[in-house]
DNA sequence: TGAGTTTTCTATCAGGCTGATACTATCCGT
DNA sequence: ACGGATAGTATCAGCCTGATAGAAAACTCA
């Protein structure tokens, strides 16, 4: 619909969509001979060599070493490699913008960070002033991009908020005041790159499923825990956003008869239980003490539970059954192979998975694995990274909004 | 993978594709002429001729009268027709099994009713006895093809139980006692056609999908309020299965605290409330009659409530307070264009939804468009000729299990 | 009525892409 | 060193597509 058009017939969309199965199949398999590729994509082996070639001179495939000989000629092995492509990707958070180059591997090699300063926090124009603080953010990427040799190829935009995909903007944000905020057009026209714009939830979900704890699983769940509580979702080794984008806004799941006769104005049950706004206020309730310099934090509550704290021990129990009635669900509904925790409280997984499982086993059908987020502070950067990247080099990807 | 491999060079699949799409937008669209296949597929006129003439000569699509002109040679309308191509449906019950011969179109054309004897319905082989049941209904349709003069292109299975959709292998289906029953091979190798076999629920779905009442919805949820409870899923128009086909078993949410504390064998906590089961013997438990002839049923209860049965409205309302909690959940977790209200209980949609509609609102963040089923019993039957028939026509349907 | 206009449909052809085939390269075992 | 085996590469016919030109069908206006 928008490519370069070239000057006859197939315009080279057939070699496009092998090449990009090709590259799916390196990228999923690790590195493959000629053959084993041609065996995999049903693709001749006269084909897979001219388009391995042509990837191979785009760099977007190098040869690692060789297999040892099974009689004969050894097979010199492929595999993909981002190392020479970069993307640009910022994320807009509630406190801070944060900006990185990451190659195509989902390398992180330049950092930008910029907290945000407390008097915009809830200054009037807050808005204007993120959204001009992420556009030079971009900027000064695809500067230092420049600054290695480089060109930055696509952009990636993480978003606290609801983001209508197609058109990469910002339905409504409310940690940023952005309101249809045109985002996706803006730093496209600035920058005259491809650029996507996604829900940080739904990211962490998809930088888990490329790089991290799931790598290979094609239905899976990743939770999000923090201020906030939502979840990203896979099915089928796709994105699910939803018929308005608002998939995985768990924090309204209704937890029992009697929500049914509340309403909840901005938040929802849920998370005005396990948020941890909501943990925290029911901890200081009990009387758990705050640190003399600051307020108390989820990550205080978690750190008692594990000195031994009875009280933090208490609440963090009835804080998991609530979570575990919202995994329950989510597992009955999707049935997915793993559920990954990220978040705030993603550092805290080892004391929430094993609570959450003994409180599953036996009430739903099938229990998934679970795990926690392998990628950190960073996997919605990376999956940011990951769905630039393709935006550029997968050809299925773009075409799939049809 | 499969296919008749081609002599010579690309096989065909590049046509494949398009001859796909070609029927993929006219399906969707209504009748269109040539040109604006064209502008709709992205493919030249050139093109758009020789695969739309091959389509009219295998007769998937046929003329359609012609648009009045606009100043020049009026263009001819084609539309997408399945009048000339038949798939053999067995809908194997808890109580009898179904058979049907459906036009690619979705009409049925000849019917096949078994019910199941009273004394094979737990009889310790009934498994065997429906399993021979279900193939002899297939040959039966294959003979009323021929004496049609026709054959049939594909078989497709509706069956209640969880499916390996991969190998058509049933993996556990209790009304039937089927367990691990590769119907889908033994019906393969007697007949010689391609065979889909699904779970009755995610046909539903499918079939409300393409030819009810979610034509042209994406993102939708079919409810099947029946004996169990269920619900099919479609996500960005593709049938959602979960990791082990256990996906929209929803019988087994978990609506309250408390839910933590029991175990349900065999059985949810949603479905015992609210299961045709569980609301016939809550209603006995109210002392609401039975007719003196008979037990009662849930279409009992509801007729109850229509003429004005204080009773039955009060347990009618207690119901929706579960139902809407399910509804609820599965709104927050996948946000759907709309639900679709089907199965036992389909016919007392009009008592159901706008009760759940008032309990939703102001509680979840988006309350989704709301609809009965527009194929009643035979959702599940159109459902799999659908599957089926696009086994036959279509290609990335194939592809899809990559 | 008939010429001109407009739009649609169809035939022809060059170019790109793929698979089959034949060929070369590299390693192993003897 | 030499055959056997496997991997990778060049050549070529055939399919498919888009561009172009041409034929067909209806309308408009004299």
């Amino acid at each position: 619909m928008s490519g370069p058009t070239s000057s006859t017939a197939n315009a080279g969309t057939v070699s496009r969509v092998n090449q990009t199965a090709i590259l799916d199949v390196l990228r999923r398999h690790g590195p493959l001979s000629r053959q084993e590729i041609g065996a995999r994509t049903g693709l001749s082996a006269a084909t897979v060599n001219r388009l391995a070639g042509q990837l191979l001179r785009k760099g977007l495939v190098v040869t690692d070493g060789q297999q040892p000989s099974t009689g004969g000629r050894p097979s010199i092995l492929l595999r993909y490699s981002g190392r020479a492509h970069l993307v640009s990707v910022v994320h807009v958070g509630a406190t801070r913008t944060e900006g990185a180059l990451v190659d195509f591997d989902g390398t992180i090699v330049h950092r930008v960070n910029r907290p945000v300063v407390p008097d915009v926090l809830h200054a009037a124009d807050r808005a204007t002033i993120r959204l001009e603080e992420a556009l030079s953010v971009a900027a000064e990427l695809g500067a230092a991009a420049g600054e290695r040799g480089q060109r930055s190829q696509a952009v990636g935009v993480a978003v606290p908020g609801v983001v209508d995909g197609a058109e990469g903007r910002v339905t409504w944000a409310p940690a940023l005041d952005w309101r249809e905020v045109p985002v996706g057009s803006l730093l496209h026209d600035r920058t005259g790159l491809p650029v996507v714009v996604e829900n940080d939830a739904n990211l962490l979900a998809v930088g888990e499923h490329h790089r991290g704890a799931g790598q290979g699983v094609q239905d899976l769940v990743a939770l999000v825990l923090g201020t906030g509580i939502g979840v990203g979702i896979m099915t089928g080794g796709r994105l699910h956003r939803g018929s308005r984008a608002a998939a995985g806004e768990i924090g309204y799941m209704l937890l029992g008869r009697s929500s049914l006769t509340r309403f909840f104005p901005g938040f929802g049950d849920l998370e005005s239980r396990v948020g941890s706004a909501g943990l925290t206020r029911q901890a200081r309730e009990r009387g758990i003490a705050a640190p003399a310099d600051r307020p108390l934090t989820a990550a205080d509550v978690f750190d008692l539970v594990r000195s031994g704290g009875v009280q933090a021990r208490a609440l963090l129990e009835e804080t998991l059954d609530y979570v575990a009635l919202a995994v329950a669900n989510l597992c009955t509904v999707l049935d997915p192979e793993l559920v990954i925790v990220g978040g705030e409280m993603g550092g805290a997984a080892d004391l929430i998975t094993p609570g959450l499982r003994d409180r599953l086993v036996g009430r739903i059908p099938h229990v998934p694995r679970m795990a926690a987020s392998a990628l950190g502070d960073d996997a919605a950067i990376i999956g940011a990274a990951e769905l630039a990247a393709r935006l550029v080099s997968d050809f299925a990807y773009v075409q799939a909004t049809r």
